[in-house]
DNA sequence: GCCTGTGAAGCTATTCACAGCT
DNA sequence: AGCTGTGAATAGCTTCACAGGC
């Protein structure tokens, strides 16, 4: 029941911190050895005692002296993060927003690599897009399957978003990232994280609006 | 202080839920009159209780014995979450991201449009790319003032995003839509929204791997 | 002195549970 | 009987504040 690197159960917000702790930490790696807690915070735009406890996840602890030596912090965050070996992305949905979201990954990341690329329209497929080889839909469980794909990016309109959920699922998929602004039915062992266009501009357009009292925050 | 739709301090969270119910009831208006909480519920993916006090921030009342009147409801939300007039967008970035985000938004949403993209690169500017005019970076604040622009999308690169928000919210942005992975300084008067999309794909990864167990959630 | 790690306090968001209505 | 609206309870997340160490 507990694996090796799995202490406290660690929330997705923890999780997403991490990741951007990890982006800024290799940024200044050159410059710097080791950083305090307020230094990273600072960075990140969160606060210093964030820090400290999602670093707690990752199971590594700083010097009083000298804060968090940032080559070993980078070592304990990637151990966490990424996964053992490998574990390949599948793209569902070839569109405009599909393919921005290939050419974003495309290079990084060898070990979460978006492999394999999905498309109902048969022009679409058989080609290679950004280095990725794109299919039409009917291969998608093949593939998947050879591949030993858990990830999947939903991309398609959101008429077709529930059932390439669904055929996700049914190939082995137990993460998805979802652009289509529907919610997806799937079974409670799959994480879903939405990314919804419409309903983050809605709500950036309404704050706007509200001009609030510039009160209680830092600014810098 | 207080206006006249704002009750009681609405949550960003309890505004994009209000976000997506309005979808879904736009959807489902044509089959039906009036809906019970535990059916948007379902439709949303949330709880009635949920449903029913975000419901409450719109300012609207159901009967128990009907539900919501969709129509009704729909009203509230719009008045509530559309400007009173018109709130223009201004997208900076024109590469892969910032073409798919135009096609995203092109076309819906009179009230809520894209009505001048700029990018650094000379080549891009100039041109209308889905229906949108491009202009160089030079000319933003000159723009944003004429178009009345409150609202900036960044989907430049992250090297480029703090200095790019600088110039939006020294041009009147007070809402931002950030896609660069970078924490954004701004001043605590200005509303940002982060969307990052290799954070997302961490967090899916991560717990991709974690199979959970299928404990106490619904799954239909 | 100023840091880290962390129990405890404080906040925010969600859910419960029930009065009131039809 | 079964719904809405909402005070009260709960759960989840963040911050405080301080013991312990350099």
């Amino acid at each position: 029941m507990n694996n090796s690197q799995k202490h406290t159960a660690v929330s997705s917000k923890t999780v997403g911190r991490l990741s951007r702790y990890r982006r800024l930490l290799r940024q200044c790696r050159e410059q710097e050895d080791c950083l305090f807690s307020h230094r990273l915070a600072e960075l990140a735009g969160v606060t210093p005692a964030q820090v400290r406890r999602d670093i707690m996840a990752v199971g590594y602890s700083g010097s009083p002296s000298k804060g968090y030596e940032i080559k070993t912090l980078l070592q304990h965050i990637d151990n966490f993060l990424d996964p053992p070996i490998r574990q390949p992305v599948a793209l569902v949905g070839v569109g405009n927003l599909g393919r921005a979201i290939l050419a974003f990954f495309a290079g990084r990341r060898p070990k979460l690599k978006i492999v394999a690329a999905f498309d109902k329209d048969p022009h679409k497929a058989d080609r290679v897009i950004v280095g990725c080889r794109c299919y039409p839909v009917e291969q998608l469980a093949d593939i998947m399957q050879n591949h030993g794909i858990t990830i999947g990016i939903i991309a398609v309109p959101a008429s077709a978003a529930q059932e390439t959920a669904a055929a996700l699922v049914a190939s082995g998929a137990t993460g998805i990232l979802n652009f289509a602004p529907t919610p997806l039915r799937v079974p409670a062992t799959v994480y879903v994280e939405d990314i919804d266009l419409t309903t983050s501009l809605d709500t950036v357009a309404y704050f706007a609006r509200s001009t609030r009292e510039p009160s209680l925050e830092r600014s810098t």
